[in-house]
DNA sequence: ATAGATCTTCCCCCAAGGGGAAGGTAAAGC
DNA sequence: GCTTTACCTTCCCCTTGGGGGAAGATCTAT
């Protein structure tokens, strides 16, 4: 099938598979005469891994790491396990830091009366040292 | 004081501050001969302020926002307020769709052996439909 | 034959700066 | 006076993960 098929079934835009396969993540075959991106089956099913992972919020870089895994058959599953407990602790590490500049940030808009008046402690949290 | 001053009061480095110049955020006085960019006390005020804003996750563009509420000695604080609980929802709806995928990965890292065979429930996951 | 949909490559764009080259300037040491 | 060192300037390319759109080739349907 052509790349506009591909991306469909992938749940992908055409851009970002042609992205993928310019950085050599998910190669189709290229028609000698037209240029045009051959796609099979198999080829479709790593769009959908790829996305899938994207949306588990791995890198690019580590979206290929687990494909390289993924077509290896013999690989431990320890090595994936590592990969997405890794993952699983720089989410955690995010989610912190998160939380504590929500608090923060929260705790400021409570204490804004926000009405007409200019005084703000807003501002004046920001600007002081 | 020059930009390298400035930089160090600022707890910014040099580039960020000259960058903070060309988009016009922080705009200092310039040396006519020597092309210097010449920083006063007010400058270092702001410099500090962004810096601080930044950290707290508001973009560039809100920053800017905001330093113009600073700045407007007039502004009723419900500008500030409303910019601020805006960026604490923002904060949330990224701490949910964290939150959710650091349960689904941890699920997964669960379910997986981790030892030296090659079945993987992460991998089955990821290529699943 | 021609319109419309799809495909190709090519190039510029986003945030928020970082890295480093090439060259001007100033202060301190000898 | 000369040199080293530290600081400053502009300029350009790099990052992530593609998006937008132009110019041109190809395929399908009428």
């Amino acid at each position: 099938m052509q790349i506009g098929e591909a991306a469909r079934r992938a749940g992908l835009t055409v851009k970002t598979v042609r992205y993928y396969a310019n950085i050599g993540m998910v190669t189709p075959r290229q028609d000698a005469d037209t240029g045009y991106r051959i796609y099979g089956e198999d080829d479709v099913a790593k769009l959908q891994f790829v996305g899938k992972a994207r949306r588990f919020d791995f890198s690019v870089e580590e979206c290929r790491e687990l494909l390289r895994l993924y077509e290896d058959r013999n690989r431990p599953s320890r090595e994936v396990k590592v990969l997405t407990m890794k993952k699983v602790a720089d989410i955690d590490s995010r989610l912190a830091e998160l939380q504590s500049l929500r608090d923060e940030l929260s705790g400021l808009a409570a204490s804004c009366d926000g009405n007409h008046r200019p005084d703000c402690p807003i501002l004046n949290a920001l600007s002081g040292g």
